[in-house]
DNA sequence: CCGTGGTGCCCCTAGTCCCTA
DNA sequence: CTAGGGACTAGGGGCACCACG
């Protein structure tokens, strides 16, 4: 008689002769439960979990009487009850160390939108220090939600990230430039842009190309350099040298002011269309016409980029694939499977009118 | 044999021989338990959730022996079991629109540095479809993922909600500039800014301002545009007809070639930055100086900005307070406290060289 | 054999009880 | 005797597994 319980609010008894319903948790708003649709329907709660999870074994009558109380009563499966049980969240952490750049707010997008479709629930993490101190604690924070697997995205900005150790325990797909350490990495095929731009000025009939690069610690940055530098050489070109910038508009604007005071410069690589416009701005300052005396040419393809004055012939990147593709090697991992270790998505040189051939003769 | 278990491991016989730890889940790959940390550390599993939670009465040296262990195993208490048992799960769900608009980015960021701050972490929602057939669905997601609360983020961009219905037991904050139906919003001082701007403008001597508008069905865009004129009308001056883009450099680049064309024009105040700089191009297209011939005062503050050709003065939004301030609303909802209605984050306007006294006098 | 109901357990924590100093 | 601190128990919601008609 003890735990009588015809209805739902017995199951244990008070010693104390407090009310039990006012302790503490009073903003807990709990929905119902499966228990509770299995008594409004008149069927156990093992059917309507059979109903809910779409199992076959259920008679119709019985299936709509269920789906009819759920209905009634705004049912809504607890997925932490399922996580718990099942031992997968359907959800994927994201690791990001800034969402105020164009290419992590795109990538971000991406990822949202794959996961959505398939299912899966994102949980962002920031990180706003690129400490790797502070890694281990995102990691964790990722694990105690029980995310099913991990994707970060390492900013073009962050530098120094040598000792950064990623768990083996969690499916985890990278997006960055530095294919080692066996993880799985997705990133544009920087190395391809970079090559896109820099022929593009030279079969414009630019003697040589100078180089705006970004922060030598940068990944993407050495790539494009790289592949920059290799390009002009193919082509017979001594690399002159490159001037850094660190991604900004003002640093874009600093080297500007630099090359353009040089007469000899008529074809400018920015690493990105940041510093490209900056560039342009230290030239318009400059009195040296685009393209007219300088080519410039950017790498990003900003949605601005078009509007621009003049507007910028750029390398285009597919943020998007490289989310869609990065969050389909996770899924591809968390389903046990074997994914490639490095992808490359491929970049599309957009000719704007920032580039033209050269209206003196180079040298 | 079987499951002899002499230490605490027992406590359930199994009714049929088979091996207990054996049964299916292989892929779901579970980390050590409380259980695990409290054999490793010889006390019981509660003594190692006293421990994990911070409570007092734990002996000094019994802590860190747990604490030791935790270590060892590299345990993390389970989110679900936890969230489970409390009916909480320190999360947030974002339900955004797109992820594409500076804006929305920033203030994302701004969310999740702050609900990271407090402990929460953030759930994120894309509705790539600004239908309101698929909110409820989105809604019903982030509830099944036991969010405690909900931050909306409507966008600018999107025209039509009208029928859009928040449900009311779970805790939500919008951020929008429609201040009704009883929920919580903030928003930039939408309004606010626009005086600023038009302010700017008729004190450095512009018999009048021009307008390039938002999408007329935008909140925002309505604001500033209704501020916009009541400005003029204070200052006893007849507002032009305003000139509609929708946001876009593209929309401001058609209106700049409009309005650039009529001599009388010397002072546009553009809805945003991007229209801004459509229009920049325009007049650069058309040969009127800037800001010699034609004052242009942008919306927003792009990081960009000040790069422009000429650099834009413009309005600058905090969209980190906003952010921040949506998520302290929220959390003192959850906590059950009363939060005001409706909040507006002020502006402040930054002058650069987009903007003079007029050359010629007006009209 | 199919459709349904009953039981146990996923992991954690609040509350209570019990032991020791 | 009290006080302090550790141990035990009971679910929280859902689902795999078996038993049953």
């Amino acid at each position: 008689m003890t735990t009588q319980g015809n209805d739902k609010s017995t199951a244990n008894n008070f010693p104390a002769g407090e009310g039990p319903s006012a302790s503490g948790t009073s903003h807990a708003k709990r929905g119902p439960s499966i228990a509770d649709v299995a008594r409004a329907a008149g069927v156990s709660a093992q059917t309507v979990s059979r109903v809910s999870n779409g199992h076959s074994n259920v008679e119709d009558g019985t299936r709509i009487k269920v789906q009819d109380a759920m209905r009634r009563l705004g049912y809504r499966p607890n997925g932490a009850a399922r996580a718990l049980k099942s031992g997968q969240f359907k959800s994927i952490g994201v690791i990001m160390f800034t969402l105020s750049s164009h290419g992590n707010m795109k990538t971000l997008d991406a990822i949202a939108r794959a996961a959505s479709d398939s299912g899966y629930s994102i949980s962002l993490i920031p990180m706003p220090d690129p400490a790797s101190s502070k890694f281990p604690a995102a990691y964790n924070r990722l694990r105690e939600q029980q995310v099913d697997g991990v994707i970060i995205v390492f900013d073009a900005h962050l530098t120094d990230r040598a000792d950064i150790i990623l768990p083996e325990d969690l499916p985890t797909v990278v997006i960055d430039s530095k294919p080692d350490r066996g993880y799985i990495m997705v990133d544009t095929d920087q190395g391809g842009g970079a090559q896109q731009a820099t022929e593009h000025l030279l079969s414009l009939g630019h003697a040589n190309v100078w180089h705006i690069g970004g922060p030598q610690a940068s990944f993407s940055a050495s790539h494009r350099a790289g592949a920059w530098r290799l390009t002009l050489n193919t082509a017979g070109v001594t690399p002159p040298e490159v001037i850094y910038g660190d991604w900004s508009t003002e640093s874009g604007y600093q080297a500007g002011l630099e090359l353009g005071s040089r007469p000899e410069v008529t074809a400018i690589f920015a690493a990105n269309d940041h510093m490209a416009l900056g560039a342009m701005r230290a030239l318009h300052e400059l009195g040296r016409k685009i393209p007219r005396d300088v080519s410039v040419v950017g790498f990003d393809d900003l949605d601005e980029a078009s509007s621009f004055w003049p507007p910028l012939s750029t390398v285009h990147q597919s943020f998007r694939t490289v989310g869609r593709l990065g969050l389909e090697l996770l899924l591809t991992q968390i389903a046990g499977g074997q994914a490639p270790d490095s992808n490359w998505v491929p970049t599309r040189l957009v000719v704007r009118e920032s580039t033209s051939a050269p209206s003196t003769p180079g040298g």
